[in-house]
DNA sequence: TGCTTATTTAAGCAAGTGCTAAAATATAAA
DNA sequence: TTTATATTTTAGCACTTGCTTAAATAAGCA
C-alpha cells in the first residue's frame, strides 16, 4: 500500500502559532469562497469614485442617460458608457431605452443595498453644515 | 471693463435633456465631493478579494498576525504585509505588538461597518446548505 | 555583542484599469 | 435614402495595482 502525503508548506514556523486556529480558518475561508468572490467584485465596483457617483446619482434622480451623467460630472461620454456597462454587466444597474436614449436605473437590489450608505453620506454633509 | 465669460462646455445637446436636474446634480455632488472620495477609497480596499478575506478572519478571529494570515490565505509574508498597510493607513485595522508579534484588528467604526455584510455572507453560506 | 524570529520596506515587473479618440451601431426625422 | 442624434465599441496608451524577491528594521535571547 502506497501513503501519499501531503505536505501543507507553513511559511511562518512561530513557536506560538495556533495551528488548529489557522486549519479552521482555512476551510472557513475556502468554504465561503464564491461568496467572497461575489461580494468584492461588487465592492470592487462601487469602490471607483465615478462609479460610486454615478450609482449615487441614479439613486437620487431614479433614471438618467448617459448624456445626463456626462454633463453633470463634466466627463466624457465614452468614458461614462464604459462605466455603465461594468454596472450593467454585474447586475447593480438596468437599463430601459426611450426611443434614441437609453435610461440606466439602480437595480431593485442594489438600490436597497446601496440605501444605508447613501443615507450616511447625505447624513454626514447635514451634520457638518449645523 | 472686461467681463470674462466662462462656458460650460455641454458635451451633449439632447432636446429633452432637463438643464435644471443637471445643474442641481452638478451642485449636489460637488457638495458631497470629499464625502465621496472617503467612501469609494473605503470600497475601493475592500473590493480586493484577498483584503476582504482579511477583513472577515479579523472579523471572526478578533484579532491575527500577518503570520497567521499568511498561512490560512497561503500567500506570501510580504504581500499580506502590504494590504495589511494599506488596511491600516486607511484605519481600517489597527495593530497592537505582543514582544515581536504584531497584531491586527479590525478598528471599532469598521467592525460596525462591515458587520451587515459579513452576517450576509454567512446567512447566505447557511441557507445553500439546507 | 551576534543570532534568530517576526515583520516591514523597496525595487522590479506583469497584469489590470480608466481615459481619449475614432469608428461602429441604432433610432428617428427630413 | 440621407442626415442627425444618442450611444456603444474598439484600439491605444499612461497610470496603478499586486505580487515576488531581496534587503532593512526591530525585538528577544544566547
Amino acid at each position: 500500500m502506497i501513503y501519499i502525503c501531503i505536505m501543507e508548506e507553513i511559511t511562518c514556523i512561530r513557536q506560538q502559532a495556533d495551528i488548529k486556529q489557522i486549519i479552521r480558518c482555512k476551510d472557513r475561508v475556502s468554504e465561503l469562497n464564491t461568496s467572497f468572490d461575489y461580494l468584492s467584485s461588487g465592492l470592487e465596483l462601487a469602490g471607483n469614485n465615478v462609479r460610486l457617483r454615478i450609482l449615487f446619482l441614479l439613486y437620487e434622480e431614479k433614471q438618467l442617460c448617459v448624456c445626463d451623467i456626462s454633463d453633470i460630472l463634466d466627463m466624457g461620454i465614452s468614458a461614462i458608457s464604459q462605466h455603465l456597462r461594468k454596472l450593467k454587466d454585474r447586475k447593480l444597474i438596468e437599463t430601459k431605452r426611450e426611443s434614441q436614449t437609453i435610461f440606466y436605473s439602480l437595480t431593485k437590489e442594489y438600490e436597497k443595498m446601496l440605501k444605508p450608505f447613501f443615507e450616511i453620506l447625505t447624513q454626514n454633509e447635514i451634520l457638518e453644515k449645523i
